[in-house]
RNA sequence: CCUGAAGCCAUG
DNA sequence: CATGGCTTCAGG
């Protein structure tokens, strides 16, 4: 029997009605995956396996585009961010050995995220931007292990984020490897590997729109420009 | 190779 | 405000 299965929105399920009456559950917000099979047992095996992978898929993050979000009470919120002054960048170009970079973050405790508990920034020469937005988010983790609370990392970088919640464990189901060519900073995602799963449980994600009224984004941004201006 | 997304810069 | 390059990724 012609069988129609949904994945990822309210509609969710297998159905055999005609195309017509199930085509609208899959118009909706989020987007749900959805596919036609000939027999009612095919459609169930793929359900069967997008669910197991969904389920292996791990924690996504919610986006803020205006830089506010309610924070919860008691727990911890650790900006972090990355920069690198690529100065006179030139067609084929790279990072010189001579530019600066830095990355810095900033803790905080909800609900009020005004005044940081503890900031940490580190200056180097020669690094590239993602690789101080990842070293970021590692000195964030590893701040992370002196307490106890619940906490959210909060990242301007879909770089970052999205290796986080996505692409480093399926990296590590193919034994560290990706798609196409090696994987970038590959040593620094392999720490943050062993960290988010050792603390995934008390562990959020949150992205924010870069420059955009958030004020600890801001502060992270201030901290790694005074330490490049030091360096 | 192309498409998309985010970030980081430089110059005027 | 505008143009142009580099760091990274996924998917087609």
């Amino acid at each position: 029997m012609k069988t129609y299965a949904i994945i990822g929105n309210q509609y969710e399920g297998l159905y055999t009605q005609p195309w017509s009456k199930v085509q609208p559950l899959t118009k909706t917000r989020p987007a749900p995956k959805f596919k036609g099979f000939d027999s009612k047992a095919s459609a169930q095996i793929w359900f069967d396996q997008e669910k197991a992978s969904q389920n292996l898929r791990h924690r996504q993050y919610t986006t803020v585009y205006d830089g506010a979000f309610t924070a919860e009470p008691q727990r911890y919120y650790i900006f972090t961010d990355g920069g690198n002054r690529n100065t006179g960048n030139h067609a084929g170009g790279h990072v010189k050995p001579t530019d600066k970079a830095a990355w810095a973050i900033a803790i905080y405790q909800g609900p009020n995220l005004t005044q940081p508990l503890y900031t940490d920034s580190q200056a180097y020469l020669g690094r590239t931007n993602n690789d101080m937005e990842v070293q970021a988010l590692l000195h964030a983790l590893e701040a992370a292990e002196k307490f106890t609370e619940p906490f959210t990392i909060v990242s301007d970088s879909k770089y970052v984020l999205d290796t986080v919640t996505n692409w480093m464990y399926n990296w590590q189901r193919a034994g560290w490897k990706k798609a196409s060519g090696p994987i970038a900073n590959l040593a620094s995602w392999q720490k943050i590997f062993t960290l988010v799963t050792a603390q995934a449980d008390r562990l959020a994600f949150i992205w924010v729109k870069g420059h955009a009224s958030s004020a600890g984004n801001i502060m992270v941004d201030q901290l790694l420009n005074t330490a490049m201006d030091q360096l």
